[in-house]
DNA sequence: GTCTATAAATCGATAGAC
DNA sequence: GTCTATCGATTTATAGAC
C-alpha cells in the first residue's frame, strides 16, 4: 500500500508501568506536566524515585507513553476516515472518532490539547505531527479559506476544551458524547 | 447597588514592571507557567534575577499580574452583559466581548484557559471564581439541562482553544473575530 | 534599580546493594 | 523491582553593596 505508515505503538505494559502511567495521567491533569516531578509520581505509588527510573529511564519517557494512549487511538480515527469514499463522510467519522476518545479519556485529552509541555514535545516528534497534518486535511475537507481554518480550529478546541469543562464533570460519557457530537454537526451543516 | 464589588484592580505597572509582564507571557505561552523559571525571564529582560524580584516578590505576583490582564477586560463585560435587560441580549454582549479579549490577547488568553498551573492558581482567587460564576450564570441563561452545560463548555473551549490554533495563527484580529463570532451564533441559534 | 553572592530546597538522573 | 545514597544542575528567594 502506498503511503502507508506503522501504526502508532501501543506496546504492552507491565503492571508496574501502568500504574505509574496512571498516576502521572492525574498528576499531569491536576499540577500540568512541568508542575509534576518523578518524586510526586513516585510518592503518589508509594516507592522511590529509583523505582519509577527502572521502568521508564526519563520523564520524556512517560510523556511519550500517556501521548500515545491517545494518539494510538487518534490515528485509527484518522486511518477509518480516509478510507471512506466521500470526503464528508470521512470527515464525519473522524470527528465522531475524536469525540469518542476525548470523551472516554477526559483527562489524558486534556493534558494532550492544553499542556505547553506536551504541545512542545509532539511537536518535534514526528510520527505525532504527520497524524495532526492528515487529521487537519480531513477535518478542512479540501478547503482552506479563513472560515474553513476557523471551523477547524473551533472544532479542535470544542473537543479540548469541553470535555474538561467543570460544568461537564459530572455528565456521564454517553450523554457528553451524544451532546457533543449533535452540536458539532451543527456546526458543520452551516458551513 | 446592592451586590456591588470592587472591579479587579489592574493597578498602574510602572516601566520596569511591563518589561516584566511582557516577558513573562511571551515564556508563559510557549514554555507553560511550571516550565518558565526566574531566571528565564531575568534572562530576557537582560537582568538578574534579584531585579525581578525587586519588581514581584514571588512567582505568584507576576502570574498574578498576567491574569488580571485579561480578568479586569472580562469583568467589564460581565457587568455589561448583566446591565441588559433581556438575558438573551445580555449573553450575546458577554461572547462579544469574550471573543474580543481572546482575540486581542490571544497568548495571554491561551495561557489563562490552558496552563495548568494557571488554572490552579485562578481555582483558589476568590475574586476570580466570582467572576467565572457571574460569567457562567449569563451564559446559561437561567438553563441547567445537561444541553446547556455542553454548549456553555463549548462556547468557553471554542474562544480558548481557537484563538491558539496554529491553523489561525496567521489570520488578523479582525478576521478571526468575525469568523468566530458569526461561528459562535450559529451554535446557539440551534438552542 | 541593578548588581554579586549565597542559602536552602528540589530537580532529573545514576550507582550499586539487596 | 525496590531500595539508599548521591551527583550536579537548577529552583525560589534573600542579604547587602553600589
Amino acid at each position: 500500500m502506498a503511503g502507508a505508515t506503522k501504526p502508532l505503538g501501543s506496546p504492552a505494559k507491565s503492571a508496574a508501568q501502568t500504574r505509574i502511567i496512571d498516576a502521572a495521567v492525574d498528576l499531569f491533569s491536576e499540577h500540568g506536566i512541568g508542575g509534576t516531578s518523578l518524586q510526586m509520581i513516585a510518592d503518589a505509588l508509594g516507592v522511590t524515585k529509583a523505582a519509577v527510573y527502572h521502568q521508564y529511564n526519563t520523564k520524556d519517557e512517560i510523556i511519550l507513553a500517556v501521548a500515545e494512549i491517545v494518539l494510538a487511538r487518534l490515528e485509527a480515527a484518522v486511518v477509518a476516515a480516509e478510507a471512506e469514499r466521500s470526503s464528508v463522510r470521512g470527515r464525519e467519522v473522524l470527528i465522531a472518532g475524536m469525540i469518542d476518545v476525548a470523551v472516554e479519556r477526559r483527562r489524558i485529552a486534556g493534558v494532550l490539547q492544553r499542556d505547553p509541555v506536551m504541545l512542545r514535545f509532539l511537536d518535534n516528534h514526528e510520527p505525532f505531527r504527520r497524524v495532526m497534518t492528515r487529521l487537519n486535511r480531513v477535518l478542512m475537507g479540501g478547503v482552506s479559506t479563513p472560515r474553513a481554518r476557523v471551523q477547524v480550529a473551533m472544532i479542535t478546541g470544542i473537543i479540548g476544551g469541553a470535555v474538561i469543562h467543570p460544568l461537564v464533570f459530572d455528565l456521564d460519557d454517553e450523554s457528553l458524547r451524544s451532546h457533543l457530537l449533535k452540536q458539532v454537526k451543527t456546526l458543520l451543516r452551516a458551513r
